[in-house]
DNA sequence: AACATAATATCAGAGCTTTGATATGAGTGA
DNA sequence: TCACTCATATCAAAGCTCTGATATTATGTT
């Protein structure tokens, strides 16, 4: 057996060390929102919306009348990104774009009445979700959490 | 001008209010995501190796001889989504794949010397990021955060 | 031994994301 | 006016990610 070509690969433990809070702060910042994100595609999913889609839909409920590179700014993706998302909503009816009256190059976005009903009920879901997030955080450990992630939004690429 | 069909377009402040640490925890941690993830993607462009197949690489270096199920659950993505970013570093000589001894149906992974190589290099760009990431942090507020991440990484899907 | 169950790997299709390239429109300056 | 520059939008290609389906191999049950 010692001479078996094949090691028997060692098993990593799941939650400690490395792979837990010794790890880096990039590896457990992919690893969360990784596992948030699928939390948040499962909980949207039967309503035939994917997470990126709901972005775009909170994003123009608040601000109607955006363009795709307003939304590419205000989302950190690229102005290819949310063209591909925006025909993929205004395919499905929930997204309605209309030329700018002075800057002709422009195409202002707004929800369509069935993009609002829509997002009605996801938002529902996903705001369901934080309170989860939350874990048990205290309001001052909160406050710390959320003003790192604010900083690391904003930090330049 | 009051019955313009065109609204004006209200332009949503940057970090402020919900957008910035007054926003829901569910959106701060995607932003943040995104946004380490983009500088981690910029860093390592130049090596023509890309996020995923760092952190692939980065596993494979840690505990060689990992299957592609197993990666899957380490890296909390699906086998699928492994299966795919095994070919391409495969394709590119970065890793080899061998059968399991007993386990005919496994695939057991490792670094190639290329691929060894080439993590060593995506390592110092990597880790350099990090204490970056760690901002202005003290002891214990870096504490709570990882607590928090490793949490959310933890949590039932 | 035969069947059922589970794990592994992969194919196919759809959507997201990036870089790079291309076209159009607005504004500025020679 | 013409050219230059900038912003906007989109096409194309590559890679990542998911769901769903399929094939292969072990293992456990009867």
């Amino acid at each position: 057996m010692s001479d078996n070509p094949v090691p028997p690969a060692p098993f990593p433990p799941v939650g400690e060390g490395k792979r837990g809070t010794e790890g880096y702060l990039g590896y457990l910042l992919r690893q969360a929102a990784t596992a948030y994100r699928q939390r948040v595609e499962k909980a949207l999913a039967d309503l035939g919306v994917t997470a990126p889609q709901f972005t775009v839909l909170t994003m123009l409920h608040a601000y109607p009348g955006l363009s795709g590179a307003d939304l590419a700014r205000t989302a950190l993706v690229t102005p290819q990104t949310v063209s591909v998302i925006l025909a993929n909503l205004e395919r499905a009816g929930l997204i309605t774009r209309t030329p700018h009256a002075q800057h002709g190059r422009i195409l202002m976005a707004a929800l369509s009445p069935a993009g609002e009903r829509l997002l009605a009920l996801a938002r529902a879901r996903v705001h369901a979700l934080d309170p989860v997030l939350k874990d048990d955080l205290s309001a001052p450990e909160e406050a710390v959490v959320r003003r790192w992630l604010a900083r690391v939004a904003q930090m330049p690429g």
